[in-house]
DNA sequence: CGTTGCTTTGAGAGCTCTCAAAAGGCGTGG
DNA sequence: CCACGCCTTTTGAGAGCTCTCAAAGCAACG
């Protein structure tokens, strides 16, 4: 299995190149993403250490994927006719789970809301630890959520001034009250 | 392959019972959904007549399903070693890839490029018929788009008089001008 | 022909965005 | 160790898009 080290925001596929590979995350972090003519950017996931990215539907990306942080991947060669279909159904259909998962919060819900369950599922994924250190900026999580930088610090500002979290740094997170914020995503 | 009716808004499953199928849409037309406590509703997917539907992470469904009008569904029993895995993981796929375009929708674009985005996928799923049926009201619309029904409604109307497209009943639409519909999306 | 539900249209409010500038962190070099 | 410069983050002010509330218009159906 070969391994890849990748630079900080650097690309490991683009949209439109082939897709020959499925990628596991060894350290760091990837961000998925997709582009409008203009710019405009949507990240529709993030993956941390131990989770497998790169699927698609054809022989083509349909997305681009770059190491948020320094990046380690590995990468598997994963032909049709693999004995791995049957275990990457599961992975797949965890993902679709997900993603439908956040259309509820791209499309249904506010600021607040939308950053509350960011926080949560980021705390999730890392262990339950109730210290969270964050491997992306402002920028990434505005677009992950569908919102403007500006608006992402500002909720982050709010959830601080009420007590629900503790910025350590200005990306290390500390949730001072777990329950107001699992609330806030009802 | 058992087959139901289901009439006009009747549920097919729902969030939280057993997953113990796929469904394929045989006729009609089928919504998938999710619900915040207050009500607030996110449709993820409108299936279609030859689509699968039904997939889930684990044994449990995350989602609700509904009859959008008078539908008919096959359902196919799918035991984990069972020999359709190779054959179910492309549509997953697919069904993922679906869904994180629609991310972008959702996440990055203005209420005209959101409707602009979904009629042009109907009428590319419904074999580019110059001419589409559509089978769910405004409000289903609007719960696809992250809209309020209002805000679709005023859509229509401001892309009627811009002659893009024509309404020849309030839900049959014809695309007068596919290439400006088209440059909507990006 | 009245009822019922869906759709359209209008008016005002509110949330989030954009533009702008200040503040804060971090690494490099003196 | 401190100063400087760059990049990220925060904060502010005003504009704009979409929402909510409300009422009228339409279509299907008994």
């Amino acid at each position: 299995m070969p391994s890849a080290f990748h630079a900080a925001g650097s690309e490991i596929f683009s949209q439109g190149s082939e897709a020959r590979s499925l990628y596991i995350v060894k350290f760091g972090c990837v961000r998925i993403y997709r582009l409008l003519a203009d710019g405009r950017r949507q990240i529709s996931a993030f993956h941390l250490p131990g989770e497998v990215f790169g699927f698609e539907a054809d022989d083509r990306h349909h997305f681009f994927a770059e190491a948020v942080g320094a990046t380690c991947t590995l990468s598997i060669r994963v032909s049709a006719t693999t004995e791995l279909s049957r275990e990457l159904l599961p992975l797949a259909l965890r993902g679709l789970v997900r993603a439908q998962e956040h259309l509820l919060v791209l499309g249904r819900q506010n600021a607040p809301e939308r950053v509350a369950a960011f926080l949560v599922d980021m705390f999730e994924r890392q262990g339950g630890l109730d210290r969270l250190e964050l491997p992306m900026s402002r920028t990434d999580i505005a677009d992950y959520l569908g919102l403007s930088l500006e608006t992402v610090s500002r909720v982050f500002t709010k959830l601080r001034e009420r007590g629900i979290i503790r910025l350590l740094s200005l990306r290390t997170v500390e949730i001072a009250k777990w329950r107001s914020l699992a609330e806030m995503c009802e």
